[in-house]
DNA sequence: CCATAAACGCGAACAGCTTCGCATAGTTTC
DNA sequence: GAAACTATGCGAAGCTGTTCGCGTTTATGG
């Protein structure tokens, strides 16, 4: 048989189901947070058995991934809406961090399973967050490489390797954050302080 | 009963047990990875159940992280062998941190496994990981609190948190090599990059 | 010697995610 | 309309890390 239609009635159905699977996952890691949310308990609500989810989707850490590409959807967003182009580099690059900060202080568990996600080297969660990552990483460099056209930044400034050290700050700040030793506030600052510090250098 | 002697025998007896098990450990996550290795196999190999494990570990990914303080024990005894104190800060930086890389090339698992442990807050393997990073960063402090005491750094600069940059950017970058995204030189030159970068500063 | 206690060891059982084999519903081909 | 094929759904079973209750070894105190 040939590729089925768009509308085939099969694939409407699965659509929905995907759709209630995806809901009663969300409502349920609000209530009790990824790791005690049960498959189970998450089938049950959306309707069906735990073994069904498995035909949507390949591991239960995909059911967060999907939020995690909505919340980043929206930092970019947020984002753009009060972006001024012609600002200083560095306060964009803040601004941006504001946003997506503040978004993810909201969702702890979606920090720490992207993160556990990508410690699964050859899953296809590992490579869903890792080209979600990508996508942050080039929004970055897009902003890097306007102040580096605007010779804000040195010219021998590598801006996706700029982008990339930017993140993986990002990243490991909120693992302390997320351990409980550092307070959502204080883990801002923290970031903020990184990037200071790599936009100014440490050297004398 | 009051505490019992060092040389007490049921004492003796579950150190031995304890060596067996970290051992058989070793040998298994070396020969399929950590994931592939069954606890039941493990305990098979150390010549006992696998239940039993759990009187002298709380969890699997424990075994694997008595071999990451062995390693970084390692990293420092290999660094300081070689270090020159009177070296620019940057160049003893770029030592740590190939000696470093060199031994955790060697052990894919330990990056990634290490990471994933710190995505369960309140477990104890977090802690002690984080307490092993503590350590990492606490060398790498030092190193940047002599370059400031020379004045070879920024009178500001903060070492503390500019010694974590430099932590976070070794994690993250090992994340994308451990997912087969670069190869270990491209690794290694990546963090090389991002310390420079650090360094020289972004702003022109 | 006997009671008590502590560390250890074990097999069974538990709970979670995931896989499997089969049944069902929807669609196309002839 | 029958046959073939596909996406979906389901309950049972599998595998794994972990916990539990009980027995065993080793040491101490009376």
């Amino acid at each position: 048989m040939a590729q089925l239609r768009p509308d085939d009635g099969r694939l409407l159905r699965g659509q929905k189901s995907r759709a209630r699977i995806l809901k009663a996952a969300r409502s349920l890691f609000a209530e009790r947070g990824f790791d005690d949310a049960t498959l189970r308990a998450i089938a049950k609500r959306a309707g069906m058995g735990a073994s069904s989810i498995y035909r949507h989707v390949q591991s239960k850490e995909e059911l967060l991934m999907d939020q995690l590409a909505d919340l980043q959807e929206e930092a970019w967003q947020r984002f753009r809406e009060q972006d001024e182009r012609e600002a200083p580099t560095q306060e964009r690059v803040r601004a941006f961090l504001d946003v997506q900060h503040e978004l993810l202080v909201e969702n702890e568990d979606l920090t720490l399973i992207a993160l556990r996600s990508m410690t699964r080297p050859g899953a296809r969660v590992a490579k869903q967050v890792l080209s979600l990552n990508d996508r942050t990483v080039g929004l970055l460099m897009e902003i890097l490489q306007m102040g580096r056209m605007q010779r804000r930044l040195a010219k021998k400034a590598d801006v996706l390797e700029a982008a990339r050290v930017i993140f993986h700050i990002t990243q490991g700040v909120r693992i302390s954050w997320a351990n409980g030793l550092m307070t959502a506030d204080a883990c801002r600052d923290a970031i903020d302080t990184g990037v200071d510090m790599l936009f100014e250098g440490l050297t004398a």
